[in-house]
Formats: C-alpha cells, structure tokens, sequence
DNA sequence: GCCGTTCATGTTGACGCAAACATACGGTCA
DNA sequence: TGACCGTATGTTTGCGTCAACATGAACGGC
C-alpha cells in the first residue's frame, strides 16, 4: 500500500489526478488553479484541500506550451563579478518581476566565439520570450554566430551598429565630465586607465577621454589598459606615478580607481593634494574610500529599466516580425553624473580657479 | 500573399511548419533537431535548410513537458547588492551551467511575510526542477507559508532547525578566528559591528565573538547592528570612536568595516597603531582598501558548488521522497580562513607578544 | 526466391493544461 | 407555461514535442 503510493507516485500529480481526487473535472481543478471566480465556494475549498493533500504543484511547461508564452527573458551575461553587470542584472529581474515575467541566466564561460555560440545554443533549449545581451565583447557583431532568429533581443554595452537595440549609459557624457572636471581643477594633462579592450564601454570612456584632451589643446598620454580590477589599476599606478608631474588620474571604474589610491597610499603621495583620482560607476563603497571618491554615477537602473521596456516592446509586436540586424536597431542613452567628493582637488601652484 | 505570411505567422513556426517545408514528417525533424544519427544525409541537409529559412527555433516548453524535466533551478533571494549573494548566484549559475542547467532568478521585493509567499506562489509558475534559497531572514521556518511541497531544496544561510538542506560558510568558526586573532594581538577588548539581526549568518557572527571573548575570561560589551552598508558602519564607529579605550573593531562584513575605516580616518585615529579594524567576506576590493583589511574570507563558489550537489542529489532521488522538512535535512559547512593584512596590528603598549 | 535483418522514415498517442464550447439547473418575466 | 438568462460545472480539443510502434525498401544468406 505504501509501497504502492511510494513507487507508483514516480510522476508528480496532475489535474487529474486533483479533480479526481476531489470527485470534479479537471477544468474545475484549472479554474481554481488560476483563480477564475466562478466556483462554488464548497468547491474550491474541496479542490484547494484536494491539492494540499496530493501535493499538486502546477505544471509550468504545460503552462508555457498552452498559452504560447514563457513569461520569462533570458539574460547572457560573461560574469556577475563586476559592480555593473551585477547592478544591471538586479535592474533587470526587478523590472522583469513587475510585469510578472522571471528572469532565466545564461551564464557564458569565457568570451571565446565558441562560449558564445554555446550560450545561443543553450538558448533554443531555454523557455524564453526574449533575451538581454550584456556583453563585453565585440564577438557579437561578427556574422559567425547567430542568435536565434525571430527572438527579441536588447543589448546592453555594445555600440550602435548591431543593428539590434541597444541601451546603454551614457559613456561619452560620462568620461567627458570626468576629464573635464580634472581640467577645471587646473590639471595640465590627465592620465587614463582604462577598462579593457575587448570592452565597448571601456573603448567609449577612452576614446571620450581623449577627446575631451584634445578640445583643450592637450595632447594625450599613452592609455594604460586594465581588466577592471583593482590589483591592475594598482600595478598601472605604481608605474605611473614614478613620474612626479602626474597629478590627475581617471580610472575607467571605481575598483581601479581603488587600486590607484592604494598605490598612490603607499608612494606617499597626498589625494587629492599631490594627485587626483576620478573614478566611474560609483559603487556603494567609493563613498567610503579614503579618501571618498570622486566619481562618475551610472544609472544601471534605468538601464535596466529602458532595456526591459524596449524588449517589453518587441514581444509584443510580435517578435519575429522585428528583431534582428535588419529590424528595430537604435541606442537608447541613459545620463551618466558626475559626483565630486575628495579624492579631487587644484593642481599644484593652482589656487581654486 | 506578404500579408497572409505576416498576420498569418503569428505564432513561431513548429516542427509540422519545418515538416512541410522540408517534405518530411514532423518525426524527422525531430531526428534532426535532437542529433540522432539514423537520418539520411540528404534528408537532413534538407530539413537543416528549412529551419534555417523558417527561422524554426524549437519550443523549450513544449520539449519540457515531454521530458518531464525543465532543466532548469530556481533560486530565491532577497538581494542581489550585497556581496555574498552574488558570489554565491555566480558560483550557482556556473555549476548549473556545467550539468546542464539554467538558473532561474526569483526576486524577493522586501523580507516581508507577503513577498516571501509571493515569492513560493511565484514558484508554482516557474518551471524549475528544484530550488535554491538564500535567504537572510527568518521567516523561512515560520509554518504559515509554506514551499510548494515534493519540491528540492536546499538552503543557504539558515540555521539547521528547518529540516531542509542547509549549506553555509563556517560563521562559528570564521567570528572565531576574527576575534581571537584581535586579541592575540594584545587587545582587551574587541569591539563587535554585527549584521541585521534579520540574518542568521549575522546572528552566528555575533553569538561566536561573544562566546570567544567570555572564553578569554572577558566579558562582551554592547553589541551594534548594522545593516551590512558602509554607511552604517560609519556612523556606529563615529559613536564607537568616541570611546578611546576602543582599540579593536571586529565589522560582520568588509563593507561596514571599510565605513569604519572611513570613520576613524576621519577620527584622525592610526589604524592599526590606535584602532585594529577586522572586517568579513574578503571581498576583492578589501586588499585594496587603505589600510589594506584584515578579513575573513568565505569560500563562496564552495558553497555554490555544494549546494547545486545537494539540490541536484535530490532531484536525483525523485524530489517528492526526500525534501520537505521531515527529509533530507543537515547542514553542510565550509570552512572559512582569515586573511591576516595590514588594518590589525599589536595594541598599544604590547610589543608584539 | 524466400525469409530475416537493417535502416530510413511515417503514424499514433500522450505529456498537463486551458480555451472554447456544451450542459444542467434555478430563477425571472412576459 | 415557456422563452430567456446567469451561474456552476463538464467535455472536447489541441498546444509542440518525442517515445513507441508501424511501414517499407534494400540487401544478403540459404
């Protein structure tokens, strides 16, 4: 008997098995299962009790496959260990939550091509209605690989000729207001870290800094690039400031903006009163470094916000008819703001301004 | 013609579209979907190149019920802005990754009852295999809202009470070695900023600095809780500082105790020479703080791994037989370490030791 | 030349659910 | 009384896929 219940319940109850159990049809058990009101009340209390008993859970395949809609988007990501992409991330399931879809991660290895063709593989077997890209990579532009057609996609850190839709912070902005905010203080040339190169963000942030250099007549300096650590942005000081006349620094994020300080901590030198560092994204912490960090906010909420409306947008137009290099492609911008606090200061021999 | 593809196509093409296509049976494509050999090669280039032209994408949802597994595991968390939750969710996603699986993400608005149970309700709709919980509150043991039952699970940071599967870094061991490595330096007394007291790993925290100080003969003073920001460990130290006997902070996690940091720096106290700061987690930044942190360092990706091998032994077994609170329960622990750098130092009047 | 074997392919049915439609019953109003 | 309505419930059907079985053609051994 027990034996029986035990090895013949190998399958999780059903319907069925419910309605059968509470002496009603299956599309009564349905009706309760999603909260139709017309049912008796003695009904659904039998039914809910019926459930209770047999341990009935709804079957979401069933669900998906019915209803022809998943609720769900798929979210490629290379990793969750930067401040960024976690930020966006949370943005996103927060906003997927509120229109009651869930949030599936595709987690990608490594950034080879064949990483990424493992993940649009992954893809097909996954119950999504579309899918976020957040992707630090140029591999997404190269016609190798192939998402899957007729799938709504967004991406977030990519530059505008995917032909997909792309939402991102404001990176030009972004890096200008740093640079400039340095320049203002009197500095004569500002040093850069950057972020990697296989970073669209990173080469945005770069090529903005330079820019913002030469509007004032400045030459650039060599860019010295980092993988957005905080080991690296310590290393690359550490060589930088041997040379005495750097005194404005601007790390392509807080971490290595972190490491900067901690080198420049260690060569004695004064922040911000022998050197000033900017850094970018403004993480929880840089409010507490020492000194606190002056800093470039990136608004990873909106991002997440916009990214989830304009997939919202695309599966509601039906998807297929949309996507793809050939369909609803442009940039959304989210403003990035400078945030002053005091690792920044005058140049030496510069009184205010 | 162009209209009837457009309006007609609203629903993405099945097997039976690529079957008539391809002038095969619905049977064939599936062969050729799934990379069974016993396909003619001719026959298969054609079916091939009518996915391709049909941008055929197969329905998870569907090949799901079939299977009966969704290869896919939920997981539950109330945050994804504290350290700790996302190196526990990327080390989760990355081993579900390699058995195959997908990671599906279930936010939790607020800790509150109601968003707990919508959470579990939430659940019903998800097509998820098992489910991980990180959860930092209590109400995981209270009876009133209750998981789907037959459902694995496992738990991590809880306490062992709940009969369900717990896994979770050595909090004893890891508050241990923080407080007994302060006072081998010499210090009398140790100062303790704990979590949330909504955090059972706070909770453990705190209870074993406690217990390692009253085994020393001293008696604890008053606790502080924080709320795991820098910001509150900011401002507990500005009251804490305010004492000069203290010499000795021991914060729950690196976070607070980089805000304590700040607040001593402000202070103008010496750390280490006046104040001896430990903090929690080992976070990548915290070798970059200034000073350099001395820390405990938890093994995430270990606890991540370890649970996914709890979860997927359950499933394994049938899920229904053996979770729920009369099942498989028992904690799992991973060790901690401390990682002894340059914010704790001998105090003052004790030379070395 | 008959039978068994092998392999490519087709046909059928079932997974669990819910939309659409069908029924049944009690009451209302002309 | 009978046409009509609303409400509670049951019945049928099909979503897309794949396992199981069915078919049929090619081939070799006797």
């Amino acid at each position: 008997m027990t034996d029986t219940l035990k090895s013949g319940q190998r399958r999780p109850p059903s319907m069925a098995d419910v309605a059968q159990h509470a002496g009603v049809s299956s599309q009564t058990v349905s009706r309760v299962s999603n909260g139709l009101t017309n049912v008796d009340e003695s009904t659904r209390d039998r039914v809910l009790a019926s459930m209770q008993a047999l341990g009935y859970r709804p079957n979401g395949a069933a669900r998906a496959l019915k209803r022809g809609r998943f609720n769900s988007i798929g979210v490629i990501m290379f990793t969750l260990a930067t401040f960024g992409n976690m930020r966006t991330l949370d943005a996103i399931a927060t906003e997927a939550a509120k229109a009651d879809y869930s949030v599936t991660l595709i987690p990608l290895a490594d950034q080879t091509l064949g990483a990424v063709s493992g993940a649009y593989r992954r893809l097909n077997d996954q119950a999504v209605d579309g899918v976020v890209i957040v992707f630090e990579a140029h591999l997404i532009d190269r016609g190798e690989i192939a998402l899957p057609p007729g799938l709504p996609v967004v991406v977030i850190d990519s530059n505008a000729g995917s032909g997909y839709a792309v939402v991102d912070n404001d990176q030009i902005e972004g890096a200008r207001l740093a640079t400039q905010h340095l320049l203002d203080l009197g500095h004569r040339q500002v040093h850069h870290i950057a972020g990697p190169t296989t970073s669209f963000s990173a080469m945005h942030r770069e090529d903005s800094w330079r820019s913002t250099l030469r509007a004032s007549g400045i030459t650039p300096p060599s860019v010295h690039h980092g993988d957005w650590s905080t080991e690296s942005g310590y290393q690359i000081t550490l060589a930088l400031a041997a040379d005495p006349t750097v005194t404005a620094i601007f790390a392509a994020n807080d971490q290595m903006a972190l490491g900067a300080m901690r080198a420049l901590h260690q060569l004695g030198r004064d922040i911000p009163g022998d050197v000033s560092v900017v850094g970018y994204d403004d993480m929880e912490e840089a409010h507490s470094f020492w000194p606190p960090l002056t800093t470039v906010r990136q608004d990873f909420h909106s991002v997440g916000r916009l990214a989830m409306e304009r997939l919202f947008e695309q599966i509601a137009a039906g998807g297929a008819a949309l996507s793809g290099p050939s369909g609803l492609g442009g940039v959304t911008t989210v403003p990035t703001e400078l945030v002053v606090r005091e690792s920044t200061g005058a140049a030496r021999g510069v009184s205010g301004r």
